[in-house]
DNA sequence: CTTATCACTTGCAAAAGGCAAGTGACAAAA
DNA sequence: TTTTGTCACTTGCCTTTTGCAAGTGATAAG
């Protein structure tokens, strides 16, 4: 996670929170992990069919952003699975209203996944707390 | 509004939604009309200063897919007031996440207006409501 | 008659997006 | 041992979008 001194266009909170996920990509990859998706692999085979060079670019500005972190599960050759932070987990509220809003105004779209409006931030961090814990 | 059949990259009701306001400026247009914004210069006149280009093709997409409507205030020359739709007010809750998402994470950021946590969608129509049954 | 405003449009360069192909380390199969 | 395959990317190339500046046409103001 890079810090430098942010320079953002505006102080209002909307613009801000647009500057780290305004884009038709950066939240399906949050989606995506908090579907349990973990791997490089597993991000390319959503139904979305996200460019691999994009793919790489958001995980990129995620992890500097500090939206996720990504720790080595295997070492030669070194790869790596991506976790979100609690500021990435912190997006969820936003994904569920969005859900909410196109399942009122979009006919024939699909349906979450059973528990999706029922969960917490708190809830998508287990994964790698508990990796991190028993490691 | 143009009613074409959508062609969206997946079903999902979250990767639709990021098709009518996955980007840097959509959702700007749509938070200042709800502060009460309906006119061509003050979009121009917020902070983050969208490019002229964008902000005219913007009111035209958000105007295609249902989420505003204009209104001429004036002929010769035809001028319009912008005003959210349902469909478009529908989506207060999901700045409001946004900008809650902003203040726990992003420090010193600005605050949104007095109520602004407080309002409903039901409040941003009163405008043009109350504009076209007294026309 | 000049200047200004409003709501745009147009032109152009730069950046981002999207597709396909390539790469390097390794594992498995033939 | 050679070939094939996988995984996580990178690179190249072309198209689309963005962003800045300038222009436009109708009208009002000085």
């Amino acid at each position: 996670m890079k810090t430098e001194t942010p320079n953002y266009r505006s102080k209002c909170p909307l613009s801000i929170a647009l500057e780290f996920i305004g884009d038709k990509w950066s939240l399906i990859v949050i989606r995506d992990m908090c579907l349990g998706k973990s791997k490089y692999c597993d991000f390319q085979a959503s139904p979305e069919g996200i460019p691999t060079n994009i793919l790489a670019s958001r995980l990129r500005e995620l992890e500097e952003n500090g939206l996720l972190i990504k720790r080595p599960y295997q070492a030669k050759p070194v790869r790596y699975e991506y976790f979100l932070t609690p500021k990435g987990a912190d997006l969820l509220p936003v994904l569920q209203q969005l859900v909410k809003w196109t399942q009122k105004h979009v006919p024939d779209c699909g349906e979450p996944p059973e528990g999706f409006f029922t969960a917490q931030p708190e809830d998508l961090l287990q994964k790698w707390v508990d990796a991190t814990d028993t490691a």
